[in-house]
This record gives structure tokens, C-alpha cells and sequence, in this order.
DNA sequence: CTACACCCTGTAGCAACTACAGGGTCAAGG
DNA sequence: CCTTGACCCTGTAGTTGCTACAGGGTGTAG
């Protein structure tokens, strides 16, 4: 199959599939005649591994781990277990930053007495501490 | 003041400093005759500002808008809060992603077995949709 | 006078792509 | 036979928000 193919069977850019190639996360596939990248199940299957793993939110470093712990299958999988708890508590702290800006943000929207920019609230909010 | 000390009041890196300079954020202050740069108390109310808008999660483009209007004091402050309430709303969703993000992933991690990687669900999780 | 901390400019690097520019190839329609 | 259009190729530069050099100059304390 071409780029185009297999990008739009795993709903990637065809920009990107090549960037996997260049990075090292995708092997560099055989060659038509006209210079074409012709791809095989192997690639699709590897391709959707990524796609759904960067959809997970893991990032490329980790999806290049998961992929070499995924070739040896005799392995233990505490690895994988392990990256993806890794993953997991990133994630927590990513939910928790972002609660906590959350609320900040809100009380800031909420002091808004939509009068004008002298007296705005976020405005000052922003401003030099001995304003507050 | 020296860039330096500057950085230091507001929590920031020398580095940043120039940065936001350079792209236009800090006004460029004046030199001494050392071209060494002298910063004043604007330019630490203006950094002060900007720092605790990054710190509530503002893209540098939104801080660039909040600045240009809290510098014309008699605006209604209606575009602020709307800059505001946008932000507000990319972090609701952001949370949102990443609590469902979260579900997911969590779902894998309770589905390992801790065997070998041959019959790891997360793995299997990742691999070919026919494999599922 | 010589360390050492600080300052300067300018450039390159990070993640993870995305978007060109400037070409080549191939199948179908007129 | 020729052209149009969709696809493919390489290589480079852009995105966000910094951070980290390299290779210098300056100011002060011992």
C-alpha cells in the first residue's frame, strides 16, 4: 500500500507517517520503482500500535519503549505495567494542575463587574501585588 | 535594576526575560554604559503581570491582548472577560480530555495479568484491532 | 591582577508535528 | 498525444514557550 493509504487507514497525516520513518519509529518500508514508500501489514499494524498509544497520551519516547518491550514477547510485561502507570500518575498531576487552575481562573471571572478596564478586577488581579 | 534582579523578583529566568523582549512583550528598557540593561519599577509591574498570567494558564498571544488592554484603562472590560471565559473553557475541555484519557487508561493498567508480554492486555490493547 | 559572578549577542535545541517549496509519477479524459 | 489532477518525493522552516549553549565583555573583591 502507499503513504496515502496507510495514512488514512490509521487517520494519520501522510506528513507524519513519514516523520515516524525519519525518527525511527516506523522501519523505512521497500521501494517502487517510481521511488514510492510500499508498505506492508506489518507497517499498518505497527502505524496503529502508535496511533493508538499517542491517542492514550503516552509520548514518542515512551511509545519507542512499548514498542521494543512489545517485540520481545517472552518478556515479563511489569515494563509495560510500569510505563503506563508512569503515564497514569502524569496524568493525575496534569488533571490536578489544571482543577486548581480551574478555580483560580473562576474566581477571577467571577469578581468581574463589567465596568471598565480601571477598575477591572482581573485586570488587577494581574496586576502588581500592592494593587491587590 | 539589572536583568538579573529582575529576573529574580519575579521568579523568572534571564533567559525568559530577553525572550519576552525580544518578541515583543517587555518593552526593550534602557542601557547603561556598560549596555548593561536598566530596568525600572514599569518593568516589573509589566513582567509581574505577564508571569502571573502564564501562571494562570494564558497562552503568551492572550497575554499580549490582556496587556494591550489594561493599557487603555477606560475600555469596558468585557474583552477581558471573554479572554478570560475562552481560557476558561479550553482548560474545562483540556480536564475533560484528560479525565476521559484517564478512564481509558486506567481500564488497561487493571487489565495486565503481569505474565509475559506474549499475552499482555495492554499490549494487546495497543496491537491490531483484529487481535481485540 | 586575577578570579568570579554577572552581563551581552546570537544561534540551536526540546516535543511532535505541520506546512510549504519545488520537483517527479501515474491514470483518466478529450 | 497531451494535459489535468491527484498523488508521491526530498528537504527545510515554522509552531509554542522557553532553555542552553558558545564566545565574548564588565565589575568588584581579595
Amino acid at each position: 500500500m502507499k503513504i496515502g493509504e496507510l495514512a488514512s487507514a490509521t487517520a494519520t497525516k501522510v506528513e507524519t507517517v513519514r516523520y515516524y520513518e525519519k525518527i525511527g519509529l516506523l522501519p523505512p518500508p521497500a521501494r517502487t520503482s517510481a521511488n514510492y514508500r510500499a508498505y506492508g501489514s506489518e507497517h499498518l499494524a505497527r502505524l496503529s500500535f502508535i496511533r493508538r498509544a499517542r491517542d492514550l497520551g503516552f509520548t514518542l519516547e515512551a511509545v519507542r519503549e512499548l514498542l521494543t518491550l512489545s517485540d520481545d514477547k517472552a518478556q515479563s510485561c511489569e515494563a509495560v505495567d510500569g510505563i503506563a502507570r508512569v503515564h497514569l500518575g502524569e496524568i493525575d498531576r496534569k488533571i490536578g494542575d489544571l482543577t486548581s487552575l480551574r478555580g483560580e481562573l473562576d474566581r477571577v471571572i467571577g469578581s468581574c463587574r463589567h465596568g471598565t478596564v480601571a477598575d477591572c478586577k482581573i485586570i488587577e488581579t494581574l496586576g502588581p501585588r500592592s494593587a491587590a
